[in-house]
DNA sequence: TTGTATGCGTTATCAT
DNA sequence: ATGATAACGCATACAA
């Protein structure tokens, strides 16, 4: 048989077809008799909705917003790229996307950006800026006006987003410990290298990797990390003195951005093949690095996967529709020399 | 502005609804002249169809059947179930889908099922099916009859398939591999085990690992193939021969199906924590090996993507529609103890 | 060769 | 409180 439709529920129920969308879209103004008369009917025959008919009719347009952090970061520019991609594809059909990128330095320049959106022009947006109290007001009020908000790629945890999409940092940081711990081919010490540890990110990275080594791996020993605050000289001088000084050194793991200057700063030390160096996130530089041995792993997040995750369940959630969770998990990937695509 | 519609595009071309409908779908009975002026508009107003009105109005059905082996396999029976999920969810709308499980022991029955398909109640076909010359003359007939045909997990290179949707198995073999040989801490032998080598991803897999373990890490040796063709018996006397036989043995690499004989069996030698143990496909019996440290690592590609990507794939085709191969792409995923989800 | 009119499943406007 | 009817963007049977 062929699916039901509003019509078939019309004259189940022996209502008209106002009523029957009155009823299935919650509309005031009918009687709770006739309500239960057409829901009997949607049960009876499983009436299920052609959401694409209904945006069709509705001349739905979905409008979002992504709010990105500004300034050098291969992984940013990336995501933006697969935004973009995803968004010409037809993967974006009936939707409009504009990407704003956001300086991170002051919080409050965030939070103004966020407040500025145009929220009676906007259905969603999605979110990848640091952990702020601020930011979680200022989420709070697109709540309140009425946009739905997911989170990208960093959560927001104890803010109202209705959605995550990314991967859990405690687990990737306990990936990357796994990886570490199995590779060195013998006991020493661990260098822990990050743009900055004051993202929450880099801290549950950390607390994942050193409970991993800690734990499994005790012929290994953690150094506490060096932060470099995008400044690529000192990131240099501190890796020299490390490796000058720490002749036990067998592992470097790179949290973050940055891995650029990382390598570079390990190769003038002539030491960069001995060590194993484990990095995040898929960029030209990782990759290369990859192939050429410099780099044994990395872990990864599909940004393709994360931009149409963020879509589809950015137009879901506008339309009260559930979101299928096992399509929208984030996997935590790794990424060697053999499986690079 | 608003997204031009074939309204747009007659006004602008001068011409009829009918017209420049003939025209975007290539009917006969127009002009030259004509086609040329409604392409013009088209172009020059920039028009995009509208593919779910489109479906909407033409009451387009899918209807697709999936071809996969029976009998016992973790790996087929989770894809089925995944193939059922995509089904259920929105994911598939306007689609019928039907499952078919044949029996992979004589290649002419799986011929005779596929030519028993009724191609004219049948849209594409997603086939998962080992190479012979009769398989692909099956998937000639198929192509003939004018239905899409896509070859899922395993591919038929030769055959006439539109399209494959899964993962390069020289690059899997690669990469188990790579894995290997860093993970492994001494020189010494590695046995591969499979269920059959008469499959091409067998071989292609062998082939990956052996190239990688000869190339980068000549302290390993691998032994030839054991294969113990669906009876867990042989495969346990076959691994307690070889472990009573080979002191040197410090790996097992398990190609295929049968890892829950393979693991008892090592599990009775009392040697499975001395030896590194790599294996494909996740299932409760991996997962669970992998939860306790029995299984170092897991090759897998993951069955809900390949299930929506053949569900995407074959209706693009059917609808001569670009196919988006980014999206489309299986990657080979690494999964260790710390990232299972 | 080209155009008109109608319908797909849903929503929305206007009556009743 | 309920119903008739016209859209939405596209396809198509039937006329011209």
């Amino acid at each position: 048989m062929n699916k039901p439709t509003v019509h078939d529920i019309a004259k189940e129920a022996g209502v008209s077809l106002a009523t029957v969308d009155r009823v299935l879209n919650a509309r005031a103004g009918v009687r709770d008799k006739t309500i239960a008369k057409v829901q009997a009917a949607v049960a009876r025959l499983g009436y299920v909705r052609d959401t694409y008919a209904a945006n069709l009719a509705k001349k739905r347009q979905y409008r979002f917003a992504f709010v990105l952090p500004e300034g050098p970061s291969q992984f940013v520019d990336t995501l933006a790229a697969a935004i973009e991609e995803a968004y010409a594809s037809q993967v974006a059909d009936r939707t409009l996307i504009e990407i704003i990128r956001v300086p991170l330095l002051d919080p409050h320049v965030i939070v103004r950006n966020l407040l500025s959106l145009q929220t009676d022009r906007l259905d969603g947006v999605a979110l990848m800026v640091p952990e702020t109290p601020q930011v979680r007001d200022a989420v709070a009020r697109l709540k309140h006006e009425g946009i739905s908000v997911v989170t990208l790629v960093s959560d927001l945890p104890n803010s109202q987003r209705d959605y995550f999409i990314g991967t859990n940092s405690v687990a990737a940081g306990r990936t990357a410990g796994l990886l570490m711990g199995r590779f060195v081919r013998r006991g020493g010490e661990v260098l822990v290298v990050s743009n900055s540890m004051r993202s929450r990110d880099s801290l549950e990275r950390r607390l994942g990797f050193d409970e991993v080594i800690s734990f499994d791996f005790n012929t290994l020993t953690t150094l506490p990390s060096v932060e470099f605050f995008d400044d690529p000289a000192r990131m240099e001088g501190v890796i020299a003195e490390v490796i000058a000084r720490r002749p036990d050194l067998v592992g470097v793991y790179s949290m973050g951005s940055g891995n650029k200057a990382m390598l570079n700063a390990l190769r003038r030390t002539g030491r960069l093949g001995d060590l194993v160096v484990i990095a995040h996130e898929l960029s030209p530089t990782t990759r290369k690095a990859l192939v050429e041995n410099e780099v044994a792993a990395v872990i990864a997040q599909n940004v393709g996967h994360l931009s149409r995750s963020a879509l589809r369940v950015l137009r879901n959630l506008s339309d009260n529709l559930p979101i299928y969770e096992a399509q929208e998990r984030v996997r935590i990937e790794i990424l060697v020399r053999e499986n690079l695509v």
